[in-house]
Parts: structure tokens; sequence; C-alpha cells
RNA sequence: GCCCGGGUGGCGGAAUUGGCAGACGCUCAGGACUUAAAAUCCUGUGGACCGAAAGGACCGUGCGGGUUCGAUUCCCGCCCCGGGCACCA
């Protein structure tokens, strides 16, 4: 059957494009700039591909494929983030290995992704299953666990500088740990190996701790803060508890504000910096210390209103907060030990879905240091023990939970804050009896700083209090270290080994990767022992360790041999997820985790600078994918690269640049598409019915890429009808090519000429639907052309190849082999020609027409030469008869000319 | 409650820097081809008004106001939808 047939041509070119390596990248071509473009690491799962997937894929497949032509070196890979949940639990179910069936998803995934034509260079795929994959995981958890977090320098140094500091006694290194109850003059070389090694646990950027953590009975594992949703597992919806348990961390806080720095200078969108701004949280403002009437210890408090000091007419504790039971007075004690008891049964999600106040006196008086009042100490759940110091000073005039209590247990309210004054508008009454006033405004009854705004009011007190040494200027975060230890079996294991003295020690680099031990049975063992635990042999070793701590295993019996246990957790999903878009760079190098060289060229972000460029081009260039990663994989990942970067690893400080979400895709019914209600759209047959040309370029032409947008049928129709009228334009019925070597009219080459300007223009800012709008609109007018010259076909195909690779490579060859025998050995791809340049005086037509208003309304048009005069123009409107009937003989009295956009006339 | 997006025909959307609102596609209607249908091609398709017709005049980008010769675009106030956060002091 003549006419554009994908099914006849699309398998063809996928395997041609295989075999010849079409899309090979060659890393070393560091002559081009790079553009590194990037899909977000899918999770091979048994479901397959889903419609969402191409939408991404579509838009960096046709990036990479522009940048190509444009000269760039392009980077564009695909892997799998293969470890996980789901394969373990379905392993568990069938009784397979995990392996077996995360290989089998991979080559699944593999075969649709190569069914839609993307030209990944598959030579760079990574999964991370592959122990010559998590080796390099494992690698950079010991450069996190050899890490410590200098706050004066804001950066990550080897933990081998914070011993040569202790070494030196230097006074600003001031040896810590509350565990052993070091004297302030200890020496670090009066310490033994056992302490020594639990003082740098405390500073390591990887530690266990003990911890309340997310218990998910329902997933058999601890889950970190961002993975918990309203309370439950964001992952099957699992009740979450909280527990006391011993896990390994991330010192993620540590980065908090080079977290939030670091977002200013990407381009990303406003909505998702803000979400991470949010779940960082920075809030600025003071610690400030209370006396406790009749001790002479001090409470700590943090407040981000330190203006409102002299409006605290109470305070609160949070319930385990460690001074309660010390200042309650005995005849308050068993109400707030029923009242501590209480609070602490209360579940997460109890607190958050109850929000009603609740409390008790301790019968103890606080004094607030700048008027020497006496206020009441509370304790109260509604003050969290996680954030800022555990206790605040409560200002029920100015803020709603405090005067919520305050109203509940009828505190006194002081107004501190009033409206600003002025000049004009009227004074408005502020009732803090009737309502909290939580705005800023103007310091009243606070002597210190009377009649101040809130700003400078802040400002000045802070500075005071520093003063009188009773508070300081305090930055805090809400995020939380990051919880990284999982009791599963289907991860990474911990490269770590637990020795006698209760202490850890790492392995050496030699000892990489350490695989997973082989498991008959891998189950959750229903307690919060790890399956690993399971695998006696592999777990119970004997380790010689080095002077850097790092250990070695090695048979019973060894000369300094001692006992060890390895470490049974196993590294949550995100930890591959964390560097792949690095391991892609060099995913076979053994001897590291990228070549340096390589790297720098890749992700460096001051040689190969893209000339011209105002932006930094340093890390990746595009990153795209779902907007569910805002606040985990993208803020992980983010927090390892930085850790890198300290480490001298990586040359750059972000690891994407760019990045744009693509919007979700919603069934023909505008819902979103689920197995209930019978509206999802399998890939597959759209493949099948339309081709992987249609279906790319139908998810190209729905609209926006970062919009939310509804699946529809007739929508993929609609450009599968365009792809065959491009074919009819150049075969005829018979299939038979019938462009001609005849140079094609002005008109035509006009219209070309602004195609290839407007298509650039709209890849370059992702624009992918109007370009396609641009190619049909071209393609009708070409339609009614009396012929169709080879210079307008190849420019055509070539512009097109991006979205529609198969058809053109198809047309292309056709061309080719019409005219002369393409020569085996050599490779032949339309992907090879470069993209093509348009002529600017194209792109200018000698008369334009111009629309002409008067008082604002269109009236009429005139046609006038390019690039006229004012007067010119003024005076062709003048004449337009139209123009001079809407008129009505009036002489305008303000005449207006935008050149080359319209006349305005006004009577 | 707070923060971030967004609101344009029957539908998806376009209008890139304040300058012809509705490109392109879908849908629908009419026509050509055909014994017929499909496919294909052509024409029309924001609303309402006057006119027999050619044509003419009006309204229109969530709502109300403002700036401007001119506003989908900028400013103020409000309504609605989507997303995120939420006792974080």
């Amino acid at each position: 059957m003549p006419g554009y047939n994908p099914s006849a041509i699309e398998k063809k070119w996928q395997q041609y494009w295989n075999e010849k390596k079409v899309y090979a990248t060659n890393v070393k071509d560091t002559a081009k700039p790079k553009y590194y473009v990037l899909d977000m690491f899918p999770y091979p799962s048994g479901q397959g591909l889903h419609v969402g997937h191409p939408e991404g894929y579509t838009a960096t497949d046709i990036i990479a494929r522009y940048k190509r032509a444009k000269g760039f070196n392009v980077m564009h890979p695909m892997g799998w983030d293969a470890f996980g949940l789901p394969a373990e639990q379905y392993a568990i179910k069938e009784q397979k290995h995990p392996s077996v069936f995360t290989q089998n998803n991979i080559d699944r995934f593999r075969k649709q992704l190569q069914s839609l034509g993307f030209s990944y260079d598959w030579d760079r795929e990574v999964d991370t299953t592959d122990p010559g994959y998590y080796k390099w995981t494992q690698w950079i958890f010991l450069k996190l666990y050899d890490t410590w977090f200098d706050e004066q320098q804001q950066k990550g140094r080897p933990i081998s500088e914070l011993v040569e500091e202790f070494e030196k006694g230097n006074s600003e290194f001031r040896i810590q740990n509350s565990e052993l109850g070091l004297a302030e003059a200890i020496r670090w070389r009066d310490l033994n190996a056992t302490q020594q090694r639990k003082v740098l646990a405390g500073y390591r950027l990887a530690y266990e701790a003990e911890v309340p953590v997310n218990w998910c009975q329902g997933l058999g594992t601890v889950l970190a803060n961002e993975e918990v949703i309203d309370g439950k597992s964001e992952v099957g919806h699992f009740p979450v508890e909280r527990r006391p348990m011993r896990q390994w961390m991330l010192r993620i806080t540590a980065y908090a504000q080079r977290l939030i720095g670091g977002l200013d200078q990407l381009q990303w969108s406003d909505s998702l910096k803000e979400m991470q701004r949010n779940w960082i949280g920075r809030s600025e403002g003071a610690e400030v210390q209370f006396k406790v009437d009749g001790t002479s210890e001090t409470i700590t408090v943090f407040t981000t209103r330190p203006d409102t000091l002299f409006g605290a007419t109470y305070m609160v504790l949070a319930p385990e907060h460690p001074m309660v039971p010390g200042i309650t007075t005995p005849d308050q004690l068993a109400k707030v030990e029923a009242y501590r008891k209480w609070a602490a049964s209360r579940s997460d999600r109890e607190r958050q879905e109850d929000t009603k106040k609740t409390g008790e006196f301790t019968g103890t008086y606080a004094i607030n240091p700048v008027n020497e009042q006496r206020i009441p100490i509370w304790v109260s759940d509604y003050v969290l023990m996680g954030y800022g110091t555990g206790a605040i000073m409560a200002v029920p005039a100015h803020d709603e939970r405090d005067y919520e209590f305050a109203t509940k247990f009828k505190l006194s309210i002081v107004q501190v804050v009033g409206k600003k004054q002025e000049a004009s508008s009227k004074k408005q009454e502020v009732n803090v009896q009737k309502e909290a006033f939580c705005e800023e405004g103007m310091a009243v009854n606070s002597p210190w700083i009377e009649g101040l705004p809130t700003a400078e009011a802040k400002a000045k007190i802070t500075a005071m209090l520093e003063e009188k040494g009773i508070g300081k200027r305090q930055i805090n975060y809400k995020i939380r270290d990051w919880l990284f230890s999982r009791q599963r079996y289907w991860g990474e294991p911990f490269p770590i080994v637990h020795l006698e003295d209760g202490t850890t020690v790492r392995l050496a680099d030699s000892e990489l990767p350490l695989r997973l031990p082989e498991l008959e049975d891998f189950k959750p063992t229903g307690t919060i022992d790890p399956p690993l635990s399971k695998a006696a042999e592999w777990v119970n070793v004997h380790v010689v360790v080095s002077a850097d701590n790092s250990a070695r295993v090695v048979p019973p019996g060894t000369p300094g041999a001692v006992k060890a246990r390895r470490e049974l957790n196993t590294m949550p999903q995100w930890a591959g997820s964390c560097w792949y878009y690095i391991r892609y760079l060099d995913p076979r190098n053994e001897n590291a985790f990228v070549d340096p060289a390589v790297e720098k060229y890749w992700l460096g972000n001051s040689e190969f600078r893209i000339q011209n460029s105002e932006l930094n081009s340093g890390g990746v260039d595009l990153y795209v994918g779902g907007v569910e990663h805002a606040v985990l994989h993208l803020l992980y990942s983010r927090f390892w690269h930085k850790v890198l970067f300290d480490r001298g690893l990586v040359t750059c400080d972000e690891p994407f640049r760019r990045l744009v979400n693509q919007g979700l895709i919603l069934g023909e019914d505008s819902q979103k598409m689920s197995k209930s209600r019978g509206n999802v759209v399998n890939p597959d047959d759209v493949v099948r019915d339309y081709g992987a040309d249609s279906l790319r370029m139908f998810e190209m032409f729905m609209g926006p890429l970062e919009q939310v947008k509804p699946w529809s049928t007739a929508g993929v129709e609609g450009v599968y009808r365009f792809l065959q009228r491009v074919w009819r334009n150049l075969f005829d019925e018979n299939d038979a090519l019938k462009i001609v070597v005849a140079p094609q009219d002005e008109a035509i080459r006009r219209a070309l000429h602004k195609l290839i300007k407007k298509v650039g223009d709209d890849i370059e800012r992702l624009s992918f639907n109007t370009a396609i709008a641009a190619m049909m609109e071209f393609n009708n007018v070409l339609g009614k052309a009396p012929s169709v010259s080879r210079e307008v076909a190849l420019t055509l195909i070539r512009i097109m190849e991006p979205y529609a690779p198969h058809f053109a490579e198809e047309v292309y060859a056709r061309i080719q082999s019409s005219e002369f025998r393409i020569q085996n050995s050599t490779v032949v791809s339309v992907s090879h020609l470069p993209w093509p340049e348009y002529d600017p005086a194209m792109l200018i037509d000698a008369t334009i027409e111009v629309p002409v208003q008067v008082n604002g309304k269109l009236r009429g048009r005139i046609t006038i030469p390019n690039g006229a005069d004012e007067a010119t123009a003024l005076a062709a409107a003048l004449a337009d008869a139209e123009v001079q009937k809407h008129l009505a003989g009036k002489e305008p009295k303000k005449k207006i000319y935008v050149k080359g956009r319209m006349v305005n006339l006004v009577v």
C-alpha cells in the first residue's frame, strides 16, 4: 500500500540507528560546545510505559536532536533507577529473586522506549542495581561519611582535616561529644581510638543516631520525612508512627543555607523553587534567654518577632522539653506528668488533625528579660521539640496560636504592635483582645523600640539583646536531617562495619562493591531487624582497621584482625538517583566514579561556557521530569552534589541548571488516568495504530510542555493526517518521489526561511506546539504549490526530524537513493545534516499590510513598502477609503504610527 | 490560613517587547469525488444585531475599576480553578 505507513518504516530505522550507533556521544570531542539534556531517571515498573513518560522524553529528544544539528556535542542518556520496593514486594509474592523481576522490567522498558525512536546513546545505560554502579554509590556514601561541615567556611571538608585541627589544639575546633563528657582541656592524642571514633562520628555527614523516626509497619521500614504525607507513607499510603530507633542519617541540615542560596541562580519554575524554600524553611529571628524565677536556670526561646518581646505574657515548653520535670512545682507535677504522657501517646497524625489547644501550668514563672515581669511557664504540645529550642515566648496579642491558647487558659494579652500611622488614612483600631494582630506595623508599649516600624524594631531589639548578653540573632530551618537507612533487602548495602567497642568504621575503597548477599528469604522480618540479619555468614566478619579508620575484611586469625558485624540496613531508593547524571558521562569506568576531565567538560562551569551566553552553563543544561520529585530527589541530589563539589570531585556547585516539569496528561475525560476509570492510554496501542512519530508529535502538539492537559485520540489523528499530507506533497500516489530540481518560487522560499527561524526559536524556548503549528501552516501552503523543490523538501524534513525522526529518515533515504546509491560502509542519516540556516533577507517582505485604527478601533488596512517612514504610512492611512469614512471629514488630532505594526488616528 | 501558578470560542490551545484576539489542530455543518461509504479535497465555524443580498454596525480574553492613542498583556480590588505548605514560634 503506497502512502505514509509508519508500521513499515519505524522498526527498520530503529534497528539501523541502534546498529550503526547513530546517536553515540563522543565524550572527548571537546572542541564542540557541550549540551547535556537529561530525563528523570525512570523506575522500571512492571506496568510498563505510560503516556506520561513520552511527553518529557520527546521534549528532551527534540532538544537533543536539534542541538546536535546545531553543532553541539550532546549527552542524552537513559538508565534505570531499579532498586526499590515494588520489585522487592513482587519478588516476595512470587518467591523469586528481585533481580530477575527487575531485569525483565528493564528489558520491557528499554524495548518500549526504543519503539519511540528516542536518540539515546544506549551504550551509556546505567542500572542502579548493578554492582558496577552501586560500587560508586557506596563510594560516594563513604565520601559523605568522611566529610564534616565547617560552619565558618560553610563547606564540607575531609574528616582528616578535622583530625588535624584537633591535633593542633585549635580553640575554634573544640572536641565535643556529650556521650563522653569530655573536659574543655582534653587533648586529641590523649583519647584512645574508640573515643576518637566516637568524637568523629558526631561530625560526619553520614552518622548514626537514636532519633524518633517514621516507622511504617506496612512497608516494614522507616521512611524519610519527605516520604511521609499526612501521616501516611507516600508509597502505598500505610500509616506511619513515631518510634525511637537507631538509624543512619545524612546531615543535609548543614547545607540548608547553601541549598536555599543556590536556588537563585537556577532556571527552575518559581513554584518549584518555592517548594524547596518552604521545605527547607528558613526563618530569621533571635534566641532570647529567660531566667527561671527563683532558680539559676535559663530557658532559651526562638522567635521571629523579637520586636514583640514586651508583649510576651507567658512561656510554653514542648512536652518533651528536658527542663520540664526540673522546673515543675510539686503541686503541679502530677498534672504535668499526666499531660506529658498523653501528649507522647498522640501520633503526628492526631496532632495534625486536632489543633485545639491543650496544656498544663508548670507552677513556675520566668522573668521577661526586657521588663522583669514574671510570666507563667506552661507545657503544651503546640510547641514542637523538633524546631527551634522547643520553647517559645508567647505573645498572644500578635500570634494566632498564642492568642487561642491565652484565650482558652485566660492568660493576659498585651498589645505591643499597632498599625502604622499614615498621615492621610484614618487610624484603624487594633483590638488584640478580640483578635490577634499578626501583621507588621509599629512598636507600641515597648520602651526600647517605641514607635519603630517592625523591621527596625526587630533589628534594634536584637542588637540590644546581644549587647546585654541575653540573646542573639539566630536563623532556624525546618528541614531535618535525612533519614537514610531502610529495613529492606533490595537496596545498596552500607559499606560499614560495627566493631565490638560500639563504634563503626568504613570499609576500605578496595572492598567495594559490597555486594548484597544472596538470600533465599529476603522478606521483612516483621520486626525492626532488617532482612540482611538473616545472612549470618555475610554479617559476621573479621576486619583489620587501619589508622584512617577504614577496614578490610580478612580471614579469622589474621594478625590484628578483630570481630565485626556488617551494617544490616540498606540505602533508600534515592541513593542511586542522587548521582546517576554523573555516571552517565563515564558509565563503565572501573577506576573512578567519573573521569575528572570528562566531568569537567560536561559539568564544569568555567572552561566550557557556551559562547555569548550570560548563563553559567555548568551542570546538566536541561533536565525534564515530573514535579513529584520537588522535595525528594531534587533536594537530595543537590545536597550530594554540593558535598561532591566541596570535596573537589565535581566542578560545578549545582547539578541541574535548567529544569522543566512536564505537565500531567489526563485521560480523554479530563480526569486523572487510572485503571478504575478505564481511561488509561497505552503508548504501545498508539504506536500500533498511528506510529511513534504521530505519538511524539501529538504529545508535543497538545499544548505547553509544563501544562496539565487531556489526551485526545482525535488529536493524534490530526497530526497523523499532517504527516500523511507532507508525504503526499513529496510522493505521488505510487510513492514515486515527485520533487523537482528546479528552484522553488519565491513566496514558498520566503515562507521556508521564516519557518526555519520560527522552529529554531520555538525549540529554544521549548514551545514545541507552536513549532508544529508553523510546520503545518507551511505544509498547507506547500500543498497549493505546483511542485516542491528538492531544496525545500530536504529543509522541511531536516526541520521535522527532531519531532518525527522515522518519517524524516525514510524520506531522506528515498531522496538519497533516487539520486545515487548509498555506500554500505558509510552511515547515512538525516540527523547528520546540519540545522538549516535562514537568510535574514528572506524574512523581510517587500510590502507589508498594516492595520489602521480610528480611535483605537480597527477600520482599515493599508499596504505599504516595508520600512516605509511615518509620513508615508500616515499618508496611506489617511488616503484609505474606509478610514476616510470613519474620520468623517475631521482632522485627526493625534496620529500614531508604530513602525511596521499599526496606525492609530485619534479624532 | 499562608505561598506559587492559572482563568482566551463547542474542545486543546496561539498572540515572543502594550499594537490586527482566536494562529494551528480537533469537533461540527455544507459541498466536490463515489452506485454508496470510508479516505481525500474545498468552504464555513466566538457571540448576538440590522439587511433579500452584497454588506454594515456592536459586544467579546473570569468580574469591577484604573493607566494608555491603544490592555489577553501593566496597576488596584474581588471571584473561581489547580498545586504546594500548614500549630515550624
